[in-house]
DNA sequence: AATTGGCACTCAGAATGCGCGAGTGCCAAA
DNA sequence: TTTGGCACTCGCGCATTCTGAGTGCCAATT
């Protein structure tokens, strides 16, 4: 069993590595923490660690480095909780105050975030969910195209290109667009395809073939609320950060590119109420990921909740950046949701 | 004076240098093209060719690489002008052909053209401009917040959070939405605030402060055409192609993550009509960005121009990257703008 | 039983030195 | 103008050595 002492060992091992990226000794650790012991005593403290595997060797008779099981433990019960600095709360203060369209503010974010942490941080859009339609506007773009765009009653815009088999007149679109309208407006997104149903016996002929296509487009906008999005910032820093992950590099960045496994792996983590979570390593499953971390948490935007977080290496700082996920995420909810 | 010979050679360095990322000398060159003269003579060349600074030494008895100089003779003057690929072709149909919303049309585009490329890939968005203001929904997302969702008749949307002095009913909400749309639809972007100033005169008493809150909205929501928004994609491939810049490649990812400097770049850039505009190195007049090209080309969406890029090392394939960017330019032309 | 100093051993990484070969520049001859 | 010849340069890769931080183990101490 590891004894108390053990564990700060760890703890000093995880801090240590973090912020110096090298492999730390017995040596280095009493020279740093004033642990009233000899180097002898830690390496036996360490000699346990490394039995119950919560430290590694990179190769023998070399420094220890944490494990993806130790940088769990650290993250349950070693790291202490902190509190962002003042200029970063300045910092956040002054990003998110500054007005904008709703996706410039979801991009300011995301920014932030990564230019905080130094690492890249990833924020979900929120999902349509169970939002009720309020509105359909048709906007004539083209000779036969029309832009459908639909919003819903949390403020989710969904715009959409659609070709016409025929051109309307502004009066027929005006007239299309009214009954649509009566017939959706209020609706739950599930049951557009039913309230819509009933369209097409209520419209004038010539405009049946017009409305069929609308139909299946609005059905569609409305499915789309299961597509989730991403929106990424600073990619670069992972180069940065990482500079010594064993091995290329590039599997990661196309992990990341491709957006399908964060997206997979953004909807499985649990998030239960406030909190933080947190992914080590091989724990995301992910084995182009085997040498990041995944942190996230949620945020709330009218009503609706969503996620955000922070992917960086196995080797971050998980007490700022957990301080910083917390933080970002609850001054966005105060931005977007309703007090 | 160069000798037409000698612009062969040039080609050759570049087209060989840029494959094979190793400085080339005149041996390699008589190896790999049929030049029907020897080494010597291609050396003879070469040193006239570097007298010009076409072309430069990386050390002394190296093979000699292209100067920014060189490639934009390169560019103006050698390049083949290629066609793409039919599965680069198949690959840019297939792309486009899913339907999706208008964001993540833009979303998939720029993932598109860097995958294609190898490049970052930047989309601008189409800024609202010279368009009309076709409707006004306001939407209740908290007791005392509105999102005011402005949409112009070219099918461009812009939302935005509004926090009220005190709650409206749904009654008074639809009221002054309606009022506003009197009064705005149909205006010019530029017409908006003063359509508006008539507005707090023909409304009741208590919607007063709310109608100049939600006034100030969209006059600010109406000017943020000026405003110009970049969606990027691989900025991995930057670290990924050049592997070898000379330096740190920070600077590169900073600038580029900062955005400010590529919004000026891009809004420079000539492009005159549908030709590919390319600036190369220490052109771009931005120190970061010495070792990097960018090349742009317009594209249209609902007849409002906007314009398209990549960015990559200046050691980069010109011919097949610039045959990509108009590529992809006129299939997203032909997907967003009105046949 | 826990802690400590001592000691032999290991091994990655820096430093050094060496040889190879691609490439140049120049010149005299064709 | 082109060509072959030739001496010279110099970056790069490779092998070698050296050094020092760090380990593991043990016997002595508290």
């Amino acid at each position: 069993m590891v004894s108390p002492r053990g564990l700060e060992v760890l703890r000093a091992i995880v801090t240590d590595y973090v912020s110096s990226r090298e492999p730390v000794g017995s040596k280095s650790i009493v020279d740093r923490h004033s642990f009233g012991v000899s180097a002898a005593t830690i390496r036996n403290d360490m000699a346990l660690l490394e039995e119950e595997e919560l430290i590694a060797a990179p190769h023998t008779s070399s420094g220890r480095i944490p494990t993806d099981k130790g940088y769990r433990l650290f993250v349950d019960h070693l790291a202490e909780v902190k509190q962002i600095s003042s200029t970063q709360r300045v910092a956040i203060e002054r990003f998110l105050d500054e007005s904008g369209d709703f996706d410039e503010l979801l991009g300011r974010t995301v920014r932030l975030l990564s230019q905080l942490t130094n690492q890249v941080a990833i924020v979900q859009y929120p999902s349509l969910g169970t939002a009720k339609v309020r509105h359909v506007e048709l906007v004539k773009v083209g000779p036969r195209r029309v832009l459908s765009v639909l919003i819903t009653d949390n403020g989710r815009v969904d715009q959409r290109l659609v070709e016409l088999d025929r051109e309307l007149s502004d009066g027929e679109l005006a007239q299309l667009g009214g009954s649509i309208n009566s017939h959706v407006a209020g609706q739950g997104l599930g049951g557009v395809a039913a309230a819509l149903g009933t369209l097409s016996q209520n419209i004038a002929l010539e405009l049946f073939s017009a409305a069929t296509i609308l139909e299946a487009t609005l059905v569609e906008q409305a499915q789309a609320n299961r597509q989730q999005r991403l929106v990424m910032a600073g990619t670069a820093n992972l180069v940065r950060t990482g500079e010594d992950f064993v091995g290329s590099i590039y599997p990661m960045l196309d992990a990341i590119e491709e957006q399908v496994i964060l997206l997979k792996l953004f909807t499985e983590m649990t998030r239960d109420g406030a909190e933080v979570a947190v992914s080590i390593g091989h724990e995301l499953g992910a084995s182009a990921l085997d040498q990041t971390s995944l942190m996230t948490t949620g945020y709330a935007s009218a009503g609706q909740r969503s996620t955000l977080g922070l992917l960086g290496p196995t080797r971050m700082d998980y007490s700022n950046n957990m301080a910083a996920v917390r933080a970002v995420a609850r001054y966005l909810t105060r931005a977007l949701d309703a007090g």
